[in-house]
RNA sequence: CUCGGUAGAAGCAG
C-alpha cells in the first residue's frame, strides 16, 4: 500500500498519468493518499476527464484536492467549474486563493483576476509571480517590470517569468541580461531562454544556450527542434530528431511542420502515419500541411477523419478554400463555423478576392465585426 | 515538525 502510493507519486511527477492510474486501479486497498496522489497525477498531466472521475469518486475532498482540481479545470479554460470548485472550499487557504487568481489569470479575465488579488488577506511570491505572468502575457512587459521590482520578494520562478516576459516579445538584449544575472537556473530558465531564441530566429544562439545546459528533458530538445524548423535549418532539424533520446508528441508534430514547411508533403504525411499517436495539435498540424500546400481534397478528408474540431482546425479548412479560389465552399463553412474570429472575415475577403468577385469582398469587409 | 495541492519553459491555422 505505502510502496503503491509512492509508485503513485513518482509516476504523476515525472508525467505518467496513464501508469498512476493503472497502479490506482489495480489496488484493492486506497487510503486518501492514495486518492489524492492520484488526482494530483491526472491534473498535472493535463487528463480533465480521468481528474473529473477521480475527483467524484473521492470519499473526501480537502483543500489540496480541490486546489488541484481547480487548476485542472482552470488549465483547460473552464473557468466557471473552477470557480465552483473554489467556492465549494470551505475555507480556501493562500494555495487555493493562489489557484483561483491563476484560473482568472490565465484565461484573460484580467479584471476579475485583480479583484480576486486584492481581496485575498495575504500575498506570497506565487500570487505576485501569477499576477506578473498574467500582466505580460497580456503584452505589458513594462508593467511587468514594475511588478516585478515593487514585489516584497522574488524566487527563481519570478525572475524566469520576467526574463521570459522580455524573451518572448523578442527584446533579446534585456532577457540575456537577466538571465546572466542569475545567481541560481534550473531546467525551465535554460529552456526559456533557448526557445527565445529560437522565436526571435537565432537558431544558433539556441544551440548555444542548449549546449551549456547541465541537463536537458524533453521540452528543452523540443525548443531546439523548434529553432531549427522555425529557422528553416531542415536538416539540422532532422539530424537532432535522430539524435534526441525519446520522441513525444510534441516533437514528431514539430518534425512533421519541418517537412511541410519545406514543401515535403509526402514526407510529411509519412510522419503523420508513423506517429505512436496523434492529438488536436498534430491533427492540426496534418490539415495545415495539406492546406498549405493548395491540396483542397486532401485537406476536407482530413477534417473529416479528426476526432474533434478546435477554431484552429476550423480555420486551416476555411484557407484552404479561400486560397484556391473557391468562394462558395469558403461560404458554406463560414457559416458552419462553430465559431468566427477576425481571421475568419480576412479568408473570406481574401476568398472573394482570389475569385475576382471584389464586390463580394468589400462587402466582406464592411461587414466584419471588427477590424485592425 | 516534515511531505503532498497553486505561479515560470517546447509542437498547429490566420
Amino acid at each position: 500500500l505505502f510502496l503503491h502510493n509512492k509508485l503513485i507519486e513518482m509516476y504523476g511527477k515525472c508525467g505518467s498519468a496513464h501508469h498512476a492510474l493503472e497502479i490506482f486501479h489495480s489496488m484493492s486497498h486506497k487510503n486518501s493518499f492514495t486518492w489524492d496522489m492520484t488526482l494530483f497525477a491526472c491534473s498535472r498531466n493535463g487528463h480533465l476527464d480521468d481528474a473529473q472521475r477521480i475527483f467524484q469518486a473521492m470519499p473526501r475532498h480537502n483543500v489540496a484536492s480541490c486546489t488541484a482540481m481547480l487548476a485542472a479545470y482552470a488549465h483547460n479554460g473552464h473557468i466557471l467549474e473552477a470557480k465552483d470548485v473554489f467556492d465549494s472550499i470551505q475555507q480556501p487557504d493562500l494555495a487555493a486563493c493562489n489557484a483561483m487568481l491563476a484560473a482568472y489569470a490565465q484565461n484573460g479575465h484580467a479584471e476579475l483576476a485583480s479583484a480576486h488579488f486584492r481581496h485575498m488577506a495575504q500575498w506570497d511570491v506565487v500570487s505576485w509571480t501569477t499576477v506578473l505572468s498574467a500582466v505580460a502575457q497580456e503584452g505589458h512587459v513594462i508593467a511587468a517590470r514594475e511588478i516585478f521590482d515593487d514585489m516584497p520578494c522574488r524566487n527563481l520562478v519570478s525572475w524566469t517569468a520576467m526574463m521570459n516576459a522580455y524573451g518572448s516579445t523578442g527584446q533579446m538584449e534585456r532577457a540575456k541580461s537577466m538571465f546572466d544575472d542569475m545567481a541560481l537556473r534550473d531546467l525551465v530558465t535554460w529552456t526559456a531562454m533557448v526557445a527565445a531564441y529560437a522565436r526571435d530566429g537565432h537558431p544558433d544562439a539556441a544551440k548555444q544556450i542548449f549546449s551549456q545546459m547541465p541537463e536537458w528533458n524533453m521540452v528543452s530538445w523540443s525548443a531546439l527542434l523548434n529553432a531549427y524548423s522555425q529557422s528553416g535549418a531542415t536538416e539540422y532539424a532532422k539530424t537532432l530528431f535522430e539524435e534526441m533520446p525519446q520522441h513525444n508528441l510534441v516533437t514528431w508534430t514539430a518534425l512533421l511542420c519541418v517537412y511541410s514547411q519545406s514543401w515535403h508533403l509526402d514526407e510529411a504525411r509519412e510522419i503523420f502515419q508513423k506517429m505512436p499517436e496523434r492529438d488536436q495539435v498534430s491533427w492540426n498540424a496534418m490539415l495545415a500541411a495539406f492546406s498549405q500546400n493548395g491540396s483542397i481534397r486532401e485537406s476536407q478528408s482530413c477534417f473529416d477523419s479528426m476526432p474533434q474540431h478546435n477554431p484552429i482546425s476550423w480555420s486551416s479548412l476555411l484557407s484552404a478554400y479561400a486560397q484556391s479560389g473557391h468562394p462558395e465552399e469558403s461560404k458554406r463553412i463560414f457559416e458552419s463555423m462553430p465559431q468566427r474570429s477576425p481571421s475568419s472575415w480576412i479568408s473570406m475577403v481574401v476568398a472573394y478576392a482570389q475569385a475576382g468577385h471584389i464586390d463580394h469582398a468589400q462587402h466582406m469587409f464592411d461587414a466584419m465585426p471588427q477590424r485592425d
